[in-house]
DNA sequence: GCGTATCTACTACCGCGGTCGTATTACTGC
DNA sequence: GCAGTAATACGACCGCGGTAGTAGATACGC
């Protein structure tokens, strides 16, 4: 059981800049988020808050900091669902599933799409 | 598109505790969560700025409050899960079910629940 | 060389989840 | 009636996500 690796919205949303780009730049990721209008220093913060959290590493290139992410996409993924199962279902997967599948909208093609996802995996189950 | 609606995990804790029971006073709900240990006022402070968001509401009984949740199981569960999506997925529900039959711990049975689930989904869709 | 543009560092602040200690109020058992 | 108890009210504090201004260092253009 790790701990639960709380991450915010601008966080998230900076790790995938730099999942997406390998590494990147202060300046880099805050054109990237220009969506949201922030301040350069707001980024630059973070970076070095998420910097002493172990969340990403920083490598030094003439004037700039070269940001690098230090977790996977899929281990904050994996936590962050994981911890929202918990939080939610006490861990029961399928009762996520179940919750996905009665309450969100979800067409005809995307169910047929989740159900040869699901015949996929129990043939990799069977399957030696 | 709704407000985020973030909860911690004490106010979830909280929140699931009223709708198992309807409504509760503090001494029970702080019975209830006695795993935790945690003071009887931390519960109290707890109930109170949620009533100031609007997530819980009290009735007196003798000098005893007793809460009632304000908000179902399935409006926090919706919200919560829909903020998730959004957040690691882009809203892409099948991307979380496909991330959940990957990297998840599913054994087989499990496995035919989900496909029954969905081809009753699918049936549901598909009749008039 | 010098001014300017561009970095990072430092500091500060807000809001809020979470945790309590202490004060106050009100009931209850004797 | 009164002491003790049990409940809420109030305020304090920490950590952290998020936001940004300002200060200090440094390269760059001319």
């Amino acid at each position: 059981m790790k701990k639960p690796l709380r991450l915010g919205d601008l966080q998230v949303a900076i790790l995938r800049v730099l999942w997406d780009e390998g590494e990147a730049t202060v300046t880099r990721v805050t054109e990237a988020l220009a969506g949201k209008r922030r301040a350069p220093t707001t980024i630059a913060t973070m970076l070095t808050k998420m910097e002493h959290r172990g969340l990403v590493a920083h490598r030094v290139e003439g004037r700039q900091f070269v940001y690098r992410p230090r977790l996977s996409e899929q281990e904050v993924t994996n936590t962050l669902v994981a911890d929202l199962t918990q939080r939610l279902f006490e861990g029961d997967i399928s009762a996520l599933v179940s919750h996905l599948l009665r309450s969100e909208e979800i067409d005809k093609d995307e169910l047929v799409r989740l159900r040869a996802m699901i015949v996929e995996r129990e043939r990799e189950e069977a399957g030696p």
